[in-house]
RNA sequence: AGGACCGUAGCUCAGUUGGUUAGAGCGCUACCUUGACAUGGUAGAGGUCGGCGGUUCAAAUCCGCCCGGUCCUACCA
């Protein structure tokens, strides 16, 4: 073996060789177990959250296929109907053409090459990973089976009434041109101004005053509200405004939606441009005047002089020519929020438009029942509170989009406007009668990408055929995703899926947190502290990492500030730490769904756990191969103390990681592995087998006991840590295996430990912690009297019980190398011991001689040390003993437990007190 | 405004149904190249568990309030 871990030496062989293989297919027996990805924006390549998300996947995939289960990842991407259209439509910009040029068919073209040539960059990025999906079933959203159930799904709402057209206010993107769903507005605070208009009064009588922060909107006013109990403006009611610039007259309106506080206490409407004034047009009946194009710029139904302007310039133009005709009360500060397109980062407009829409209330309140009767559990519990506000609270689905890539409306119109849904111009011909002469055209629309992704689970496996794989891997395990798709996709597809399918499209809904930099600073290209999990796979140099950060910056100012940011941050650039050093970073911060604040230096000291358990394998293959391990099932051989009590332990660490796994822990299993592996497995027990297997007496069974139980011991290790690295166990457990008695070619089909209950050995894991005890008492003294390792001390056993002479005797081998003694020598009680340094396992004291080794002060503080700590402890428990409310109330034994730590303290402190007189007398 | 989550060592994080001396990794200090490993070993320093109250024999843990942070939802035009 390679003296050090090399993580790309062998990763990238075991990948290739384990698809080549076809092990990440189901294997047709056992119990099925399934996971849908939640299929990755095309467009994309690989984040730090996805790094995340797919090794948690791959993790409960990989020991649940190991577990013996009939395990399905369904591997896919999603088209992402605007991210992707932006893409290619940068692409024919800079080839000097759009798509208006090309044309709708010849686009789609355009497109369909891009995915072909783009498309697998974030599936080859999954596969460094060490991600174990099913290939050969990979899915994409606009593949032409998807497609049918897409259609499917549309018709069938459409004719069972949850769907309808209907013309509403949207939220308008102006450079996309498409409607856009209320999830994707982000609300930007930003600051801005509180415009006071005097709105003159028709009859002459004077004004009122309208604050407004969009005053260009006053064009398409169509009244004015007052507060019903608004004694300030009750006499106005019913009368009218004359407009200014626009020339309408406009009624004054009462409503109690209005804020008297705020403001004036009067609000100019705009129906047509505002969610709220909307709901208030529809109940007083108010005219909508829409003053917006497609563009956002102002239209016909404006006075002419604003006509073909820029919303924002218009806006300027009102303020001053309302300025100029005195009408502009006052011009005050104003923090408002501004509605953002998530991907055009434009400015929403609320605009009235003709839109599809899901009617969503009937399925939320099914979807609200699978969630309450427990058909479907969140972990951890609290997200299930905010997916049901969201539900209880839900607003009719806006499903079309102004876009050419996605799935096409499947409804056809004619000259008169009637619309036909169906499956293509024949069917909806042939089933309206429609003969040759009546012209149909279809929609124009498609549909938004999250409502073929909410039939992710049942699309991708076949639905509307009915089939095996449907039958067998529907309703899928578990859902692993980020808690901010819930709404997008989480709740979308429990609603459709129960519709369709009449259950629930998964079991559990894993939610993990956000991966963030190590400031807890959302990684973002702007803020430049993107990290690329392949870079700490690969590593990369300064140079380069500085490139790929400011790549693209148009900023100056920006790009020198992320260059000496970055350049202060990693000044080595990145190391290479491997996929599974990178895997166990993520494992091991993956604790209840809080996000996740990503620190270099952990990734570096899991690289190092690697490495060591490189090294430790190394070791044990040094010390079995070509000898006698007993491979073959024979049973001459003898286990020492030492190999019952890893077996022991083993057992207690297979237990732990289990249960971290059964209930998505995935931190507390990585930890207890880590433990088990550096602290018990190496520390320990690797030391303890040198004794045995480096003794010329030791007998042939006894290091055959050792050997056996040093390879074992570590196949099943590799086994159970498979799951959260699996290149590096791999590689040991190919080597590991003939000499462990093991069958199989690959470790990703081996079965997954199960700890033994009878295997856990009570005795040998408290005789074994008696010899750390011993070892570690010895060692503190050398380490405080800086006594080297190198030199050999002889020891004193003192005052020591029956049982710690028995477990001396039997130790004797294990303390002398252990702790690099000379001799060990058990005095009776009778028997004076020379001035020693002394530490106490129990009531055993362990004496190491001063003579010639320990400078009698540094005892001395030593000592005081000590005592003063025992002090403390004394007076502690004295304290709660003294409490009679606590003995008299406390459980047994509780307080009996008090009781003997009082008795073992004072014990100490007598002993440490005794020895600091006799030293002190010197 | 409402809600959720978080605040534990210099940093990144664990801490189960309240009950040993509150733990890990990184970093730090001292020593050590000993025959798996310096990506290592041994020993050690470092915490009034955000603050104040309360419940309890006993609170990092349960309850209330406050402070600080993150996020979500809804927004007053």
């Amino acid at each position: 073996m390679e003296k050090t871990y090399q993580p790309g030496a062998i990763e990238k062989n075991w990948y290739e060789n384990w698809e080549n293989k076809g092990y990440f297919a189901p294997s047709g027996q056992g119990e099925p177990y399934c996971i849908m990805i939640p299929p990755p924006n095309v467009t994309g390549s690989l984040h730090m959250g996805h790094g995340f998300q797919e090794s948690i996947m791959d993790a409960l995939i990989r020991y649940h296929r190991m577990k013996g289960c009939n395990t399905l990842w369904q591997v896919g991407t999603d088209h992402a109907g605007i991210a992707t259209q932006m893409v290619v439509e940068r692409l024919l910009d800079a080839d000097g053409t759009n798509r208006h040029a090309l044309g709708r068919e010849k686009f789609i073209e355009r497109v369909w090459e891009w995915k072909e040539e783009s498309g697998g960059h974030i599936t080859r990025q999954l596969r460094r990973l060490g991600a174990s999906p099913d290939w050969s079933r990979e899915r994409f959203t606009m593949d032409d089976g998807f497609y049918e159930a897409v259609q499917e799904v549309f018709i069938r709402l459409y004719q069972d009434g949850l769907i309808y057209r209907g013309k509403r206010l949207v939220n308008w993107d102006p450079k996309l041109h498409t409607a856009i769903s209320d999830l994707e507005v982000i609300n930007e605070e930003k600051k801005g101004h509180l415009w006071h208009f005097k709105y003159p009064l028709t009859d002459g009588s004077g004004h009122l005053v309208v604050a407004t922060t969009r005053p260009e909107t006053m064009l398409g006013d169509t009244a004015v509200a007052v507060h019903p109990d608004d004694e300030r403006y009750a006499h106005l009611i019913g009368k009218t405004i004359k407009l200014p610039l626009a020339d309408r007259e406009i009624p004054i309106i009462a409503d109690e939606y209005v804020d008297k506080d705020f403001g004036t206490g009067c609000v100019k409407i705009t129906p047509a441009h505002d969610f709220n004034d909307y709901e208030m047009g529809q109940r007083h009946n108010l005219p909508m005047i829409n003053i917006f194009d497609d563009n956002a710029h102002l239209n016909t139904n404006t006075p002419e002089a604003y006509q073909g302007m820029e919303r924002f310039a218009a806006r300027d133009k009102v303020v001053a020519d309302l300025d100029a005709l005195g009408l502009l009360e006052k011009v005050v500060d104003h923090d408002l929020k501004v509605p953002m397109g998530d991907r055009s980062g434009v400015v929403i407009e609320p605009y009235l438009t003709n839109q599809w829409y899901v009617k969503t209330q009937p399925l939320a309140d099914e979807a609200i029942k699978a969630v309450e009767g427990g058909d479907i559990n969140f972990v951890p519990k609290q997200y299930e509170n905010m997916y049901f506000s969201w539900m209880r609270d839900i607003q009719d689905w806006c499903i079309s989009r102004q876009l050419w890539w996605g799935h096409r409306i499947p409804a056809w119109y004619d000259d008169q406007g009637n619309v036909y849904v169906g499956r293509d111009e024949q069917e909806v011909r042939a089933k309206h009668q429609l003969g040759d002469d009546i012209s149909l055209k279809q929609d124009e629309d498609v549909l938004d990408t999250w409502f073929s992704s909410g039939l992710w689970t049942f699309g991708t496996l076949g639905w509307p055929e009915d089939n095996d794989f449907l039958k067998t891997f529907h309703p899928s395990s578990v859902l692993v995703t980020g808690f901010d798709i819930i709404f997008f996709w989480v709740a979308r597809m429990i609603m459709l899926t129960l519709y369709f399918k009449k259950e629930v499209p998964f079991h559990t809904v894993y939610v993990h947190g956000l991966v963030r930099d190590s400031q807890g600073q959302k990684m973002s290209k702007s803020k430049g502290n993107v990290l690329d999990p392949i870079d700490l796979i690969d590593g990369i140099d300064l140079e380069s990492l500085v490139s790929k950060r400011t790549a693209g910056m148009m900023l100056p100012k920006l790009k020198a500030k992320i260059e000496k940011q970055t350049r202060k941050e990693f000044p080595e650039g990145i190391a290479s730490y491997g996929t599974d050093a990178l895997r166990y970073t993520y494992y091991s911060l993956a604790s209840t769904g809080r996000d996740i604040n990503f620190d270099v230096g952990r990734i570096e000291g899991y690289r190092n756990f690697c490495n060591k358990l490189w090294n430790a394998s190394n070791y044990v293959l040094m010390n079995t191969e070509n000898t006698d391990t007993g491979a073959d099932g024979s049973t001459d051989f003898e286990l020492s103390l030492a190999d019952r009590w890893i077996i022991s332990r083993l057992q207690e660490a297979e237990k732990a990681v289990i249960e971290g796994f059964t209930t998505y822990r995935l931190d507390l299993a990585s930890q207890a592995l880590y433990d088990f592996i550096w602290k018990d497995y190496c520390d320990w027990y690797l030391e303890l087998t040198k004794p045995v297997l480096w003794d010329d007496n030791a007998s042939d069974a006894r290091k055959k006991g050792t050997r056996r139980t040093l390879i074992r011991v570590l196949e099943a290790t590799l086994r159970l840590a498979h799951p959260l690295m699996p290149f590096i166990t791999e590689e040991i457990w190919q080597r590991v295996k003939p000499l462990a008695g093991v069958e199989g070619e690959t470790i990703m089909l081996a079965p997954y430990p199960q700890p033994e209950e009878a295997k856990i050995d009570s005795q040998a894991t408290q005789d074994i912690e008696w010899v750390k005890e011993v070892i570690v008492g010895i060692r503190a003294i050398r380490g405080e009297m800086n006594i080297s390792m190198a030199k050999q001390l002889p020891v004193f056993f003192k005052n020591g019980s029956t049982e710690d002479k028995r477990r001396m005797e039997e130790n004797t081998q294990f303390l002398k190398k252990l702790a690099t003694l000379e001799n060990i020598t058990w005095l009776n009680a009778d028997e004076e011991a020379l001035l020693s340094a002394t530490n106490l396992v129990g009531k055993l004291e362990i004496l190491v001689p001063m003579a010639g080794l320990i400078d009698k002060d540094a005892e001395l503080a030593r000592l005081d040390k000590e005592i003063g700590r025992l002090e403390k402890d004394v007076q502690r428990v004295e304290g709660k003993l003294g409490n009679a409310k606590f003995v008299d109330k406390a459980p047994e034994d509780v307080v009996q437990k008090e009781k003997d730590k009082l008795a073992e303290f004072k014990d100490a402190l007598n002993k440490m007190q005794d020895q600091k007189t006799k030293i002190a007398a010197l």
